[in-house]
RNA sequence: CGGGGAUUGGCGCAGUUGGCUAGCGCGCCGCGUUUGGGACGCGGAGGUCGGAGGUUCGAGUCCUCUAUCCCCGACCA
């Protein structure tokens, strides 16, 4: 993509009134706009980011054998009074709305119950089980404050999957598997060493614990207690002298921090498959009720994390994996070999299949250097009359400050698609 | 939902006790000079001051109501 034709800028300033860092960088570098508290437009750049860690998150759950399906955001009314969570008093962040013709919907606040109807139809038999189902959508949650950037919107993306199991041996293993998906998924996130599996209270979806990952960020809504030997932590609103020790954890080898819930995954039980009869026929030719668990991870949420913890002075730092682009290439002056250069090595970056942001524009170098920085692309590369003159071209990583030269076939070699 | 702060061109802001054609910076358009870390000169375009009502000869400025945003707290399935 040429930055010339890209619709997008960058700002020099941002809202005063923005102080979440996640929310001024995304919105500096002309990611995101914002259209009310806690609702996000997603520009190119940022809908590039999006899509790239979800692409990360579909393929994990992939790899253990998540199958994809999309419900809806409307929900009917109905399907909710099965398990309560209709009203108002249990969950208080619906937003509601009539049809015309009559009946009572919300959109959608999370998905157990449209999932678990759903699969009434198909499950049958204890050879229907175990699955795996996931989606990514929308959610909507009526926050009475939604703040921190993309860290609490009110309307956010968000991966949510969902096993059934026949027993509760069963379900332990679809977790752990579920678990080892989540820490890869944080891995590749770039998140991994800063992320820490922590238990917490099971809250409304289950009468056990739940288990977070959280991310420590002084922006974080949480506080974790983290052991970090054992690489393990306990979210505060649980912490007390019966669950350290269930835990086998001692309270003077804790550290308190601040961290945010970047994902979420529990054992659901039978909650929902008991009030709408989920069952099946077991081999014996009993009938069972499916033992389910679920596995929420915030995708916005995570682009919002990501954008608070990893970026430094000068702006956004991505991961390699899920950044707009590969290479910020620019081109320096307005020398017409200079010039020509560049085009030819865009066109060859983009004929190796390797994505690259052009920075065509007639500026000044240091507009281009900033940008750069500001964007978070994980490599610079400059077409300079230096660079033309020796044959070469200027590769700088982000976070770097040493440029080095090289030729276009090393950095293609370094680079390109390996066939 | 309680408390505090805010709302003035696309963005960031200023606007004294009410007073004349509402300013500044960034960005934008044009011309020229510049070109390895957000350059400079000259000339332009663009706002009716969140909304509604009121006080007044006169309201961006005062009063009432209201909407929205931000922060702290509460909440967070």
């Amino acid at each position: 993509m040429k930055l010339s034709t890209l619709f997008t800028k960058s700002k020099k300033d941002v809202p005063a009134g923005e102080t979440a860092k996640n929310a001024q960088l995304l919105i500096k570098a002309g990611f995101v706009e914002k259209e009310m508290a806690g609702v996000y437009a997603y520009l190119p750049l940022g809908k590039k980011v999006l899509d790239n860690i979800t692409r990360v998150v579909k393929e994990e759950m992939n790899i253990i054998g998540g199958q994809e399906i999309s419900l809806t955001a409307l929900q009917p009314k109905e399907l909710w009074e099965v398990t309560g969570r209709w009203n108002d008093d249990v969950i208080d962040v619906w937003f509601k709305t009539k049809l015309n013709s009559g009946g009572e919907i919300g959109l959608g606040v999370s998905h157990e119950e449209p999932l678990t109807a759903l699969l009434k139809n198909y499950i049958t038999s204890y050879q229907d089980l175990p699955v795996f189902i996931y989606q990514v959508q929308t959610k909507f949650r009526n926050e009475l404050r939604a703040k921190s950037g993309l860290m609490r919107g009110r309307e956010f993306l968000m991966k949510d999957m969902y096993s059934f199991a026949r027993t509760e041996e069963e379900h332990q293993k679809l977790f752990t598997e579920a678990k080892k998906s989540y820490e890869r998924v944080f891995k590749r996130l770039g998140l991994s060493d800063k992320t820490f599996f922590t238990t917490a209270d099971g809250g409304m979806f289950s009468s056990d614990f739940s288990y977070e990952f959280q991310t420590v960020t002084d922006n974080g809504e949480d506080i974790i207690y983290l052991d970090r030997d054992k690489n393990i932590a306990v979210n505060e609103e649980i912490m007390n002298d019966e669950v350290l020790s269930k835990l086998g954890l001692k309270k003077e080898n804790l550290e308190q921090l601040k961290a945010s819930e970047v994902g979420n995954i529990f054992n659901l039980g039978t909650k929902y498959s008991k009030p709408f009869e989920l069952n099946y026929l077991s081999e014996d030719n009993k009938l069972e009720p499916v033992i389910m668990g679920c596995y929420g991870l915030g995708i916005s949420r995570v682009m919002g994390v990501i954008a608070e913890i990893l970026s430094d002075d000068k702006g956004l730092v991505w991961p390699e994996e899920i950044a707009p682009a590969r290479f910020y290439l620019i081109n320096l002056g307005s020398d017409s070999e200079v010039i020509e250069a560049a085009n030819e090595l865009y066109k060859r970056l983009i004929d190796e299949g390797i994505e690259v942001l052009y920075d065509d524009r007639d500026v000044h170098a240091g507009e281009k250097f900033a940008d750069a920085d500001l964007s978070g692309i994980p490599y610079r590369v400059v077409i300079s009359n230096k660079t033309v003159a020796q044959e070469k071209v200027e590769l700088k990583p982000r976070l770097s400050s040493e440029p080095e030269l090289l030729s276009i076939d090393k950095l293609i070699e370094t680079f390109g698609v390996k066939l």
